[in-house]
DNA sequence: CGCGCTGTTGACTTAACTCAATAGTAGTGG
DNA sequence: CCACTACTATTGAGTTAAGTCAACAGCGCG
């Protein structure tokens, strides 16, 4: 017994976290929230939990209880095929809520895993339920952040389906750079934190064809790149690699639709229905 | 102007419809619900229409009011990329729940179009969310319904990050003949409805790939195929043929969980969460 | 009947995979 | 501190699954 796992699991009792007055409420939560909603907000059961580098979230198969929100870090989904290979199917970042594909059959699909030091709230979904059945707009939030990872998924569905190897990388550096902006991060400066073999089990690639494409791409004076450490020279021209020139006869688009890797963001632009 | 758009786009007026007296009730709506419950139902302005086949239920790009149940028939949605290229993105049949990738944005995402005769009916997604705030079991059914796209979703990134085709195509044809089934049709006689080169573009292949592989499966006595129509000759080996077998050298299975592509299903295994 | 659409099949090309050798990095322990 | 091992990344050479291009066949429909 060593004492890699008290690093990695944290031993720390969970906190008990009230959202009224979280550091995090105005990107985690919707904004214009009354005070008596605020309110109701306390009987949810919310705890913070710290989860260093390579610490697990939720494991796949154990019971469902809570949708967590990131508070911070970043976190992987990964699943695990019948034949033991581990896929990565999402990529979290502060300000997302993770663990919704397990509402339906009660136990988690996927691993969540911290690839840095990170921390989440962990909200029991039975309370959040209730809640949101007096706070419509807590509810709509809710509705349109599943929404918003399904939409995301079929983003992800043409990536996999349409997309050659130098697309797919390009999708994923200028993803990752959007969403670093959107929290305050450099768009330019990103630091991948996953390996190879996992940015390709993302990007349906493998890891020789992920490493070639960022050679590539350094080469072509894209980026510059090493190790885990990229740096965007021209995302004007990653932006325009993607989407165009799959192959070269193609007829006139019809309902142009971009189709984004952009993930889940937190901020939700204005919109209504009848 | 020619007559065919009359049989596309039904001209009929839209039927005003209530749920709790619907002939479709006991598989499109939560089991359950008491009579003071059926009674809120009321309150939804759910809409009946009959799609023709080739005729569209609602188009990318306008605005979202509504889901949509599907009470027979046949559905594609599709995306259409900046390229113009069209991707098939979900496969839907009766029982099942369409349109939430819309409830984010306030627009629908894809072409929702009918691949054979098929009634749908509108539900009001503004409506639909206040009664399930009196209704906890048809809240629970709502995001339980999500929840098992995204998690559907899931399994769909699987197949097309890391199936080759004869898997895919496999996978495609026991999912159909699971579906099927599970509505009382036969298991083994079915109906492709898709031209080869909508298969291919929902399962990422080209046509051609399609086709030879179908022929592939002829040859080796696991299906007859003919046209739209394919008898399932052998479904265990069809069925065996998933999820194994990418290459050769595999390491034991941590966490088995079976990857699939079976859809939406309007049943429901019992669960809870605190 | 002839036209257009859909599907099949063959020959060839290619993007990505596989295998393998090497180099760089990080972590471990003496 | 450095040597040692693990792991991770890069790069090259050869292979292959799927894509591309093209010819043709079958079917349905006006």
């Amino acid at each position: 017994m060593n004492t890699v796992h008290l690093v990695h699991e944290s031993p720390v009792s969970p906190l008990r976290h009230t959202c009224a007055d979280c550091a995090s409420h105005d990107w985690c939560l919707p904004a214009g929230l009354g005070a008596k909603q605020a309110k109701l907000l306390d009987h949810l059961n919310v705890h913070t939990r710290f989860v260093g580098r390579g610490g697990s979230i939720y494991r796949s198969g154990t019971a469902f209880h809570s949708l967590y929100a990131i508070r911070s870090g970043f976190v992987k989904s990964t699943m695990t095929l019948d034949d033991g290979r581990e896929r990565v199917t999402g990529l979290h970042m502060s300000g997302e809520l993770i663990g919704m594909d397990a509402i339906n059959t009660g136990q988690y699909m996927c691993d969540a895993v911290a690839l840095e030091d990170s921390s989440v709230c962990a909200i029991p979904f039975g309370e959040l339920e209730c809640v949101t059945r007096d706070i419509p707009v807590l509810q709509r939030y809710l509705h349109r952040t599943m929404s918003r990872e399904i939409a995301h998924d079929y983003g992800v569905m043409l990536l996999l389906g349409s997309m050659r190897a130098e697309e797919r990388v390009a999708v994923f550096l200028v993803s990752l750079s959007k969403r670093y902006a959107a929290r305050g991060y450099s768009a330019t400066r990103i630091n991948l934190l996953l390996k190879r073999e996992e940015i390709g089990s993302y990007l349906g690639l493998k890891l020789e064809t992920v490493s070639r494409v960022l050679s590539r791409f350094q080469e072509n004076q894209l980026i510059t790149v090493q190790h885990k450490d990229v740096e965007i020279k021209d995302l004007d021209r990653l932006n325009r690699m993607v989407g165009n020139h799959h192959n070269v006869h193609q007829r006139a688009s019809r309902q142009p639709l971009r189709a984004t890797l952009a993930a889940p963001a937190p901020v939700q632009p204005a919109m209504q229905y009848t």
